[in-house]
DNA sequence: TTGGTTGGCGAAAACGTTTTCGTGTTAAGA
DNA sequence: TCTTAACACGAAAACGTTTTCGCCAACCAA
């Protein structure tokens, strides 16, 4: 067991000061090139490397990036920290992941645990409790306390920051053009209860492709999914309240979902109740995942591309880290923020003519 | 924009040495409780928090665990992740996050990056290539040099460390005998080609419980599919070949699947080629994962719990971490290491009688 | 008065780096 | 021979903590 070895430790057994050995093993021309390659041979043979909590203590930044999602069993999430960690690693960056799971004070909790020191900055999606109680201090504290955050897809506009969204009501009225051009006359929708920004704006996105085809909506076709059902354990509730929507109005022809879950338990439970699909029914569902892909038949889905987001995110959090080592200057003037939006796109398979 | 405060800016605020609001903070004995008061109140008004990053440096531990998985976007690696994070969580501990996207090189740069003092042990699966190559080097180096490994699912016996596997022989077993209980006569195997040991056992398990029943195996059942085909992107050539497998073999009535992906894929060719599930065809497949949840007709399963799984990890890590601390004494004797198994199980849904 | 105890606090070391600023030796130039 | 420059290196500060030790004053007992 040959315990790390240090700079102290190399000083000592080749009878120098600690700053000859940092100074040789980063080419000083201070050092005699004697010295430099006994020193280099020494801590090669050691197998020498800095450490890192020193490294972060004197520069007084850790080159580590702070991710708190809601979960990570979830496709979309995991396809973000994919992107993340590609660019993040790729800059010389780590990425530390904390879960919410969708709770405001463990939220909180990891923000605090974090925010002590061991990360340079935030990429992170609000968790639903916090968006319902709408209560946001520990995200302007944070940044008060010069330390920058990246929101992505669920964002608040109330905090300044940069933020990476798709957009979502642009995405929609993708998804609900297509099934209107497609011939359906009466599209449902199913949709979740509206705290969440998502949902709400996907369900903007519906009614205003309605609108502008000159259709009027009809509360029967809505379907309000009450949040928690999305847990995979009350499938059977899920699948009750679409039947519900299908026994209340026997002419849908077309269905835009907010989520695969909603698209995938619709396309079953319609089978089961007679329809062909897509022949008699058509159904596209937002966020592109593993079970459109996959289920019989597969789903047409609007595309999030999760892996972009995760990037575009780490690109501005960076960039910005970066930009705060040059300027000493600019000292609390009002910063400028940017928002990307990523282009969502359709992508066609069997659920849709 | 308040900067974070520390130690010696409190102390000179109060006019008083660091080492006084240090205890005082850690309420001491040592301090009046004049000045602990006076002391507590300015760290709460201006919200004092310990920097880690120094704690760090001086405990010579980080409190921090890295995870090193070939790929996140995998339910069963989140399910994991998800395990260890929270059980982590619970003892204070971080969670740092690393990718090898099954490349050896990765894997091992990403080991060096986090050993340098980043982290105080590892959680990892092995990454592909590295299985292949068999240089197993970085894993005893790091554990050389007193950094505790864990290792879970596709791990490798030459090295000395804990490990958490489900027993994949025997998961196989259950999955094949069921089948057989089931009344199937012709039962197929869908694999992958066999450098990834957890491949190769389940193959194992198959052909034990064939021959438990004196069967014998043919060859024309069993279906290796190049490995790289698990990409999703060469999905038209994974159901080709699957499709070969139905071809060459008109009397199959039972499937076994080693992961979700040739399951579901082996469903919907199978109707395709009109068989009716589960009358004619039944499937079971290995790794619970939303697919085989979701998809028509559901999947019957073999059940890893990879959640388990990461939480089983988590504890034997930090149960390692933290006896570390007391014993100074034991300087590098043997060490005894644990293999914990975590137990398959069945779950019965549409694709079984 | 002397000696000892105790309460309250500060100095300094330590963790492992990097970097600035000396400082002593040698060689070159006048 | 004296000055100066170049060369090679070391001391020390700094990052932010915790903790050990020592110090001083005040108090008490004899």
């Amino acid at each position: 067991m040959r315990k790390k070895v240090t700079l102290k430790q190399i000083a000592k057994e080749l009878d120098v000061s600690i700053s000859t050995v940092s100074k040789a093993l980063r080419d000083s021309i201070e050092i005699s090139e004697d010295t430099r390659q006994k020193v280099q041979a020494f801590a090669k043979l050691y197998n020498y490397r800095p450490n890192n909590i020193a490294l972060s203590l004197k520069n007084r930044k850790t080159k580590t990036i702070g991710i708190i999602i809601p979960e990570i069993v979830q496709h979309f999430f995991s396809k973000v920290i994919t992107g993340i960690e590609m660019v993040a690693n790729r800059k010389g960056y780590n990425v530390i992941v904390a879960l919410s799971n969708e709770s405001f004070d463990k939220e909180v909790i990891n923000m605090q645990m974090l925010a002590n020191g061991s990360i340079d900055g935030f990429i992170l999606s609000i968790a639903k409790e916090t968006l319902q109680q709408q209560d946001y201090h520990h995200f302007t504290e944070t940044i008060n306390q010069g330390m920058p955050i990246v929101m992505f897809d669920r964002v608040v506009n109330e905090i300044k920051c940069d933020k990476v969204i798709v957009d979502d009501v642009k995405g929609a009225k993708k998804a609900v053009n297509k099934l209107i051009e497609n011939g359906c006359k009466n599209i449902a929708i199913i949709t979740t209860k509206d705290y969440v920004s998502v949902g709400k704006l996907r369900t903007q996105g519906y009614l205003e492709a309605l609108d502008d085809h000159k259709i009027n909506p009809e509360s029967s076709l809505i379907l309000k999914i009450e949040d928690k059902l999305l847990s995979e354990d009350h499938l059977d509730q899920l699948e009750n309240d679409i039947e519900q929507l299908f026994k209340q109005n026997d002419k849908i022809d077309g269905i835009f979902a907010v989520n695969e879950l909603y698209g995938v338990t619709a396309a079953k439970v319609a089978r089961r109740y007679g329809y062909e699909i897509p022949e008699a029914l058509q159904i596209v569902s937002f966020s592109d995942g593993v079970l459109s892909r996959h289920s019989t038949p597969s789903l047409s889905t609007i595309s999030q591309h999760g892996q972009k987001i995760g990037e575009s995110a780490a690109e501005l959090l960076i960039k910005r880290l970066e930009m705060e080592d040059e300027e000493d200057f600019n000292e609390d003037e009002d910063e400028i923020f940017e928002t990307v939006v990523i282009e969502t796109n359709l992508i066609e398979r069997e659920s849709t003519k």
